[in-house]
DNA sequence: TTTAGGG
DNA sequence: CCCTAAA
């Protein structure tokens, strides 16, 4: 009947393989490469398990060295009084009475910058937080004292901005530490400040003594890096993992983060803890929101277990799900893999990722910031996700929101705190709220180490696909597709005219067509592009009124024979 | 997964 | 192209 004649009008020649399977939409690929994370040292890491041993031998000191169990918080202290606590995390395996310093288990990753030398047992490091021109003064004297070395630690930090007294932390200019630095450095930070606190060479005291203390160090480390290596093969369990990455993470520069916030705005402070062994992994509150803004923007810090507290502003007409996925990816980068981002609003769980933040809570003039949690589900589906990615690229690395729907997205790491701060100052246009804290993961699965490459995939993947206008042969076939099949066999039309074009998926096609109609429609001046030959636009038209009327007769008389029949 | 539509 | 509600 009408069909029929339609196929005879319409009839054209289709590729033979109309039989495809119905999954046809290939996903992305990504490719991998290897980044090696071995390649870091620290002098300063050496220098304070030196001091630890000693100190343990002797029991004397100046400088309070504690070994809390694992604790994130607990990690590092600093007082007021230019005193410096230093608290280490606990090994894995206790320290063995060495006579030789062991390397402790912050590892290089702890201070990846910086210089210092050891000159007679005598370190001197006058480190720049890149943060307002704070600079931190630590001056470490080893002395022996009847047998034990006490390093007398003294650290200052002075800056406009903030009078914070912090130590100052890392040694150890070898080349991985410098690879480290630009691991955490946004390439737009110009004060290299990369989530640490990069001590520099001073000027005004050259380093051009012999390194007698460093090369032993050194050698220690790499010695210790070769056995960690080891144990970051698949065997190591979570736990390890865990306590792996809480070493790895820059605690001093945390702390010094925590610290900083503290002086600049208490409303940015934020409590975590640990909950080992729940499901839902962590949350965290914060108090009301700091800064009202009119633009309507949400400004969200997001303190995470093991990185560097995340920024995250986004316009209250996001959608929970894209600010989801901005922390999702901010926080899957620094991540294993298989979590996802859940987020409580006053207790309740927002799972209609579709709604704006403003319409679950989440704006600027209400009371619900206070009460804003994310945390992180494991998640079968969830595709494996890095598992360190540097914080300053997931702030290059984040355009996985639409630049229409983002005027602005911000998802910074604390060091930009200060600037920040200064910036909204200014205008007084933003707000600042509070976001919970990613204390703990509950791992499903041991991590997996992402490549470099890797991020760059997951960069490429939170992007929208490259565009890749139709052909006009292409154009052909989809025309010649839908004139057989009709306007809503999409998967078929892919099948039948795109089976080998794996980046047009059949909403692809659907969209093309959509598009083809519009162009028809309009005059040839308003059109763009590659010009469509018209008796292609024809037969759009042509096809799209056919199937379009053949639509409408469908709902009309869904039963046309039974009518008949009656 | 596919379809249908809005963004 | 993206995102999603629905089917």
């Amino acid at each position: 009947m009408v069909s029929h004649k339609c196929v005879e009008e319409f009839s054209l020649q289709f590729p033979a393989n109309a039989r495809a399977p119905r999954s046809s939409r290939k996903r992305r690929s990504f490719k991998k490469e290897e980044i090696s994370e071995n390649d870091k040292t620290c002098a300063i890491d050496l220098l304070a398990t030196v001091a630890e041993n000693l100190l343990s031998e002797s029991g004397s000191s100046h400088m309070a060295i504690d070994k809390p169990v694992n604790g994130v918080e607990d990690r590092c202290l600093v007082t007021q009084k230019h005193s410096v606590k230093e608290e280490f995390p606990v090994e894995d395996e206790p320290l063995k009475p060495a006579t030789l310093p062991h390397v402790n288990p912050y590892q290089g990753s702890l201070s990846p910058c910086g210089v210092s030398s050891v000159i007679n047992g005598k370190v001197e490091i006058e480190a720049e937080g890149g943060f307002d021109s704070c600079q931190a003064d630590l001056d470490l004297k080893p002395s022996i004292d009847g047998g034990a070395v006490v390093l007398d630690g003294v650290a200052s930090l002075g800056g406009s901005s903030s009078r914070t007294k912090v130590p100052s932390m890392g040694t150890g200019a070898s080349r991985g530490a410098l690879e480290d630095v630009n691991l955490f450095s946004r390439d737009d930070d110009d004060e290299n400040f990369s989530g640490y606190i990069c001590p520099r060479v001073t000027k005004k005291s050259p380093r051009s003594v012999p390194r007698i203390g460093d090369r032993r160090i050194r050698k220690i480390l790499a010695s210790r890096h070769w056995k960690g290596g080891s144990r970051h093969s698949e065997a190591k369990s979570w736990r390890n993992y865990y306590l792996h990455h809480q070493r790895s993470y820059p605690i001093k520069k945390r702390k010094y983060f925590e610290h900083i916030s503290d002086s600049v705005s208490d409303d940015y402070r934020l409590r975590s803890k640990m909950h080992r062994g729940s499901r839902a992994i962590s949350t965290m509150k914060g108090p009301g929101a700091s800064f009202v803004s009119s633009d309507s923007h949400v400004r969200l810090r997001i303190k995470s277990f093991r990185v560097p507290e995340l920024f995250v502003e986004i316009p209250e007409t996001a959608t929970v799900g894209s600010l989801k996925r901005m922390v999702m990816e901010a926080v899957s980068t620094l991540l294993s893999d298989g979590h996802r981002v859940g987020l409580m609003v006053q207790g309740k769980k927002v799972r209609d990722d579709s709604k704006t933040l403003h319409q679950t809570g989440i704006s600027q003039d209400n009371t619900h910031l206070d009460s804003l949690d994310f945390s992180l589900e494991p998640s079968s589906e969830a595709p494996h996700l890095l598992s360190s990615n540097p914080l300053g690229h997931v702030c290059e690395e984040l355009p996985m929101c639409h630049a229409s729907d983002m005027d602005t997205v911000f998802i910074k790491s604390e060091q930009d705190l200060a600037l920040f701060d200064k910036e909204t100052a200014a205008d007084d246009a933003k707000a600042l709220v509070p976001a919970a804290a990613l204390t703990e993961l509950l791992p499903p699965q041991p991590p997996r180490h992402k490549s470099k490459q890797q991020l760059q995939q997951q960069h490429q993947t939170a992007q929208r696909r490259m565009r890749r206008p139709f052909s006009v042969s292409e154009v052909e076939a989809l025309v010649q597709a839908v004139e057989k099949l009709g306007t809503g066999r999409w998967r078929d039309v892919k099948h039948s005219a795109f089976e080998d074009a794996d980046h047009r998926t059949y909403v692809d096609l659907k969209d093309k067509w959509k598009t083809l109609v519009h162009t028809a429609k309009i005059s040839p001046q308003q059109r763009r592009g590659e010009p469509v030959p018209q008796e292609l636009l024809n037969r759009v038209l042509n096809a799209h009124g056919y199937w379009s009327k053949q639509h409408m007769e469908t709902l009309a008389l869904p039963k046309p024979e039974s009518v008949l029949l009656l």
